[in-house]
DNA sequence: TTGGATTATAAGTATATACATAAAAACCTG
DNA sequence: CAGGTTTTTATGTATATACTTATAATCCAA
């Protein structure tokens, strides 16, 4: 550094940003490579390197070796929201948190669970439906269903005293996951389980998580009325 | 690991992993610092770095200065998610897309909105009601309201040729925003606007957009059912 | 014992250098 | 000119070194 300026890679950041913004670089449009903009900014290229690969991984540019770096041309924003575990949830928020077993069966799955969790048409599953209560208020129920196989021990676990979903956060390592979102009417079920009318809006989060070799588990949440999923970008 | 394996970040990474998967360094566990674990892994302190760093940032270790590096004690997994502008949600599907604007005035917004928007008593706010639809069929509705301060040119805009919220996306640099995700019962007003019968629950994304001074924009978007937003870890 | 200054430490960052790798571009060759 | 080969190039990564910064831990004095 000669000039004396101080240059670090989030000043690299907010003026590649600023020149987004600014229009001086518009989508679609290429930027100049690591190289100049090293000489530009009277840094190293690392730090460049640095300023855009984090630029990228938000969605602003696009990097491809030899092509060069681009603004994006829709650039997707992208928020990280964290998937709690509901017990923490509800803790924190100061309230009690309590759960309790429904219903805890083994079997065959209907197709729909099957195709999901990729077993055999005989393979039984573990199947368990889990009512967590805030200060003894229904808050969230889960229809789970588990693949044994993946799951060494869990036959033996205890998951009254501990709920499934923490058990296996416990005690199952897991790769990747994939969620969905939306949107449900309460039908006689749910409105029975959350206490809330038939004919109300639920909030429903699809989760199935899987490692190497499995799917592991595949649950449906049911949010009681009013419940809202938050996040900032 | 001594002799002449290859080592990269990743592979830092992957092994971090698996002692944390393992349980060989469990949750709360302070891990060795970086210029041990690069000597252990033979590789130099700052591709331990980039390997943790990684890590941290999604949410399965703890770090920081001086105090060291820990397994997270509860491991929250971040999912991002693509907040896709509708035109391209919908024309990625292959459908056509088309909006229509229902309302556009230019009032005193209700005090919920205006303190949401952080604005003053009396002033008035852009006000837009707009429908997506996908193959003609309802999509989505907004309830946006804008505040014309923060973004000059709007009252010039034809926001007829583009919606308002491509226009903005295009026009108007924003820093942050924040999300929410929740479900509602579809009312007379909704079942009549997305064509759906009253009492469906319905997916709702309140969304707020801000840049350094001025609260942009709050919209509400209510999705016609069977709506879902996906994610993968 | 408290509370303020000092010190030691681990992460955070910057940099020059070197090599790896993907892929666009240029170059052949039939 | 099509199809394959080579070259070039921008990003990607690794490393040694050096300095910065937050902060836990310690020390010391009131």
């Amino acid at each position: 550094m000669s000039g004396g300026e101080f240059n670090s890679w989030q000043t690299v950041q907010a003026e590649v940003l600023r020149r987004i913004n600014a229009r001086e670089w518009k989508p679609g449009d290429f930027i100049p490579n690591e190289a100049e903009l090293s000489v530009e900014f009277g840094c190293a290229r690392a730090t460049v390197n640095r300023a855009l690969r984090n630029l990228a991984e938000s969605g602003l540019l696009d990097r491809r070796r030899k092509a060069g770096t681009r603004v994006a041309l829709h650039p997707v924003r992208k928020a990280t929201l964290d998937i709690p575990v509901i017990r923490y949830e509800i803790e924190g928020k100061g309230q009690t948190y309590r759960h309790s077993v429904l219903l805890q069966e083994r079997l065959a799955p209907p197709s729909g669970i099957r195709a999901r969790m990729r077993t055999g048409p005989g393979d039984k599953l573990l199947h368990l439906v889990t009512l967590h209560l805030a200060d003894g208020k229904p808050y969230v129920f889960g229809d789970r269903w588990i693949n044994p196989e993946a799951v060494p021990g869990i036959e033996t676990a205890d998951l009254g005293a501990q709920s499934a979903n923490e058990w296996l956060v416990a005690n199952i390592p897991f790769e990747g996951g994939d969620f969905s979102f939306s949107a449900m009417t309460a039908g006689k079920r749910e409105a029975e389980i959350l206490a809330c009318k038939e004919g109300e809006g639920l909030f429903v989060i699809d989760r199935s998580t899987w490692n190497k070799t499995h799917i592991i588990t595949s649950v449906r949440l049911t949010f009681a009325p009013g419940y809202r999923m938050h996040t900032e970008i």
